[in-house]
DNA sequence: GACATGACCCGCG
DNA sequence: CCGCGGGCCATGT
């Protein structure tokens, strides 16, 4: 784990995500406004890009209308259910196949 | 620097 | 709920 290899954008981002909870999610808007980012999608790009898959949590971060959103380019396919596996494992329900149940969403503001 | 792309978000109908 | 158009920022060519 060497975040001096990557810009110092996506430090934040990645370090953001480390600091989700397991069995918690966070959105890609909560994220990019807790690291002063305006703009969801670029922190999209930095976790697709996430070299430190799964040590970063990436699968942590979903879009905000609580579906799961992309997982490794992919909006929908394996790679999406392997997402929703992962949280599946770690404690987070689920209202439907791609929506997370509300009070699974970490607040950076809330702990 | 300009152009095109993307794991997004918001407003409108 | 679904589709359409505009805005936002970072990355690669």
């Amino acid at each position: 784990m060497d975040l001096t290899q990557v810009s110092s954008f996506k430090q934040k981002v990645y370090a953001a995500c480390l600091e989700v909870p397991a069995g918690k999610v966070t959105t890609y808007k909560q994220l990019a406004s807790h690291i002063g980012c305006g703009s969801s999608q670029a922190v999209g790009h930095a976790l697709k890009v996430n070299p430190f898959a799964p040590e970063v949590p990436c699968h942590r971060v979903v879009k905000t209308d609580r579906t799961l959103g992309g997982f490794f380019g992919q909006s929908e396919g394996e790679e999406i259910t392997r997402k929703r596996a992962l949280l599946q494992d770690e404690g987070v329900g689920f209202d439907g196949d791609q929506r997370i149940r509300e009070g699974f969403v970490f607040q950076y503001d809330g702990g």
